[in-house]
RNA sequence: GUGGAUGUAGCUCAGCAGGUUAGAGCAUCAGAUUGUGGUUCUGAGGGUCGUGGGUUCGAGUCCCAUCUUCCACCCCA
């Protein structure tokens, strides 16, 4: 058989032990900040039905969601007529029926529905697990990579809001990140279509909206002609499209234009509230009403939001917002959730570019016993286990090869400390223990040297 | 999905306007050094030049296709 080159799909990674560790440090941080609130835990599977996927993150979504082919004979059962048409839109649906989650939070709302009778609203979970996405990768855009989510199901309070605004950061504060929070609030941005009288074309004007910041208010305007807005309601855009000053002022003048549009005055009196409460403990970091922030989800229905970092050129490393029917579609109406979800994989690029991992953090092993021969081997192995009832992780060489060899292993893998063994210490009962960073080296007897051990950093 | 760039050793890259046997640094392995790593010295292994076609006496070099990676758009973590 001819050999194959090794090799894996776009857009996906394999991890170094290296990367796994900076990976898990992240992971434990916002495990435990999350915690720390009150979040608890619950796993769902990597696929989902595509009856559970399909429509809820619009046309755009459902295009980048990965289908997964049936098992067996599934030609055969295709009708002959579909089969001959090439269709694709009329065929995956006869050959594919499960797909792999394009994010947690629409299998968190079927998790809901279906074990409503056994969780306790409001129910705050957190999941840390993969999600897929047949996007086309770039920069900081993987087709497989981790959310860490965490959501509230079953309550409207817009305390909950500004919980999610203290994790984030608390989470960024804790890994060192500079951030930038940005919320909007989609009841204003219905108020805005609202009040030009364009409500039904929403998505176009916060597309445009979007768009201020980087073409300009001519294009913008030449956009919104395309797209079918007439000139006066474009008129009646302007002002807002050049609204600026403070989070207060912008309100202020909001609350002002949209005082006939009853969901806009509700979008803005949320976004007031939730500001009000943040203010009892008020933020390390920033936040900021962005009027252009839209995010493409359309299951969204109230806050908005979105974290960037402050020094590294990279999209949101973390989103979300409210979303108050979303079980709805499977069945359980009348349940609000909110949540945010954190990209560990952008979180890992944006550190690895600032190097904000800590120094020591490749260290597996803290200890590595040389193998000088078999005496030497069995006269070590005791203290290696009772280093590891002290909870230090330490191993021994499996082979008697040359020091140097063994050295090198220690150094590669960024052991800190080497235990060696010989006649003389055999003698004398005791082990040379080496720190590896500071090249020093002491004769000790096991007390002592955990002692050691345990007191380093 | 649209547009642009890229691809030579494990990694970073040389390779003149097509012309002998495709190079360097780093990394790996071995030795200098039989109980002392990170520095040094010596040597070795490792390449279907992304893949498939084409032009040519001759292609790493030119042309086409395809794939990968990267960048922008779209969208998003």
């Amino acid at each position: 058989m001819a050999i194959q080159k090794p090799g894996i799909p776009k857009g996906t990674r394999d991890f170094l032990p290296l990367e796994i560790a900076g990976r898990e440090l992240i992971f434990n941080t916002v495990r435990r900040i999350f915690q720390l609130h009150g979040f608890k835990p619950i796993e769902t599977p990597a696929m989902e039905n595509l009856s559970t996927l399909l429509g809820k993150y619009g046309e755009e979504g459902d295009r980048l969601i990965f289908r997964i082919l049936n098992s067996g004979d599934f030609a055969s059962k295709v009708e002959e007529e579909i089969w001959q048409g090439r269709d694709t839109g009329r065929l995956t649906p006869q050959i594919t029926e499960k797909g792999l989650r394009y994010d947690l939070t629409v299998p968190f709302a079927r998790f809901v529905v279906q074990y409503q009778n056994e969780i306790t609203f409001p129910f705050k979970r957190y999941q840390i697990q993969p999600v897929w996405r047949a996007d086309r990768p770039q920069k900081g855009r993987y087709r497989e990579f981790f959310q860490c989510d965490v959501d509230v199901v079953g309550s409207d309070s817009l305390v909950n809001e500004a919980e999610f605004l203290q994790i984030i950061d608390e989470v960024f504060a804790s890994l060192g990140i500079k951030v930038i929070i940005k919320v909007n609030n989609r009841k204003i941005l219905a108020g805005i279509a609202q009040y030009i009288g364009f409500e039904e074309k929403l998505t176009d004007i916060t597309v445009a909206i979007d768009k201020m910041e980087k073409i300009g208010l001519e294009k913008v305007n030449g956009e919104l002609l395309e797209r079918g807005l007439s000139l006066e309601a474009i008129e009646k855009l302007k002002p807002v499209l050049l609204l600026r000053g403070s989070d207060k002022e912008k309100l202020g003048v909001l609350s002002e234009l949209l005082k006939s549009s009853e969901v806009g005055l509700k979008g803005i009196e949320e976004i007031r509230e939730v500001f009000d409460i943040i203010s009892n403990t008020p933020l390390g970091c920033a936040l900021e009403l962005d009027l252009t922030l839209a995010r493409g989800l359309n299951y969204y229905t109230g806050a908005i939001i979105e974290v960037k970092a402050c020094e590294v050129s990279m999209g949101s490393i973390c989103g979300g917002g409210r979303y108050d029917d979303l079980t709805g579609i499977f069945g359980l109406p009348g349940t609000s959730g909110v949540g945010i979800s954190f990209g560990a994989d952008r979180i890992y690029d944006v550190m690895k570019e600032l190097d904000l991992f800590p120094e020591g953090m490749g260290s597996f092993s803290k200890v590595l016993a040389v193998n000088f021969g078999e005496r030497e081997r069995n006269y070590c192995l005791p203290l290696l286990q009772k280093l590891r009832l002290h909870g230090i992780s330490c191993e021994m060489y499996p082979e008697p090869a040359k020091m140097k060899k063994q050295m090198q292993y220690a150094d590669k893998n960024r052991i800190p400390f080497v235990v060696l063994a010989g006649d003389s210490e055999i003698s004398q009962g005791l082990y040379s223990l080496k720190n590896m960073k500071s090249g020093e080296q002491q004769q000790l007897p096991a007390e002592s040297l955990i002692k050691i051990i345990t007191h380093h950093p």
